[in-house]
DNA sequence: GCCGGGTATGTCACATCAGACATATACTCG
DNA sequence: CGAGTATATGTCTGATGTGACATACCCGGC
């Protein structure tokens, strides 16, 4: 959908002025999809400590196997709400939510 | 949103154990809407810091200044990957991000 | 008064995401 | 080997989010 969506762009034949905004978007993908990565890893290593199946926090996400599955696994169709909501789900503090959040480099 | 689901969830009588469950998805819940209000407050500072309207952050964002004003006002129809992808937008960079996520009390 | 830029609100058609299900794979323990 | 448990992947249908547009609401200067 990213490579997609900077084809049809660069397609377009952007005006000047717009290639700075150009790369400032595809650098703010790249941040968002490191947050999204960040957050993702946070999931299973919270949902491990607890002990927790992926069925089990399905269970408590109100959500499916698969799904928990596919957040784990940084599946494209996953939104950072999901992600984080799925994180609280399985335990994790504000505060952890915090300190995932930074856990980037 | 939230009222009505946390109302089917009542109406369907859940079995022993899964109260704590339920109070569980509303402090998450609670959590998830903290976290998007501190961010929502982030982007409309970031903005106005950089002088932008909200037109020009639409233009960086590739929206429209209606749903900037969305994100601003916290509506519901709001994502928080698009809020995030909004803080981004406005200039934010990735340690801003995680400034604002950390500024929630 | 009345413009003008900036912001807010409502609506709608279309895109994307969600949960659910089936199914596949992997690993362990008899 | 088969049975059980955990996780991964693909695909549906319905729910939710999105951009765009219209329009209303401010407020400052003229």
């Amino acid at each position: 959908m990213k490579a997609s969506k900077m084809k049809s762009l660069r397609a377009a034949g952007w005006k000047a002025g717009t290639a700075a905004e150009f790369l400032g978007l595809s650098e703010a993908e790249a941040a968002l999809v490191g947050l999204k990565l960040a957050l993702v890893a946070a999931v299973r290593a919270t949902r491990q400590k607890r002990g927790l199946s992926q069925i089990d926090l399905a269970r408590r996400l109100r959500s499916s196997q698969s799904r928990v599955a596919k957040i784990e696994a940084g599946d494209a169709s996953v939104s950072l709400d999901l992600i984080v909501r799925a994180l609280l789900a399985a335990g994790a503090s504000r505060k952890d939510v915090q300190k995932a959040f930074v856990a980037i480099e």
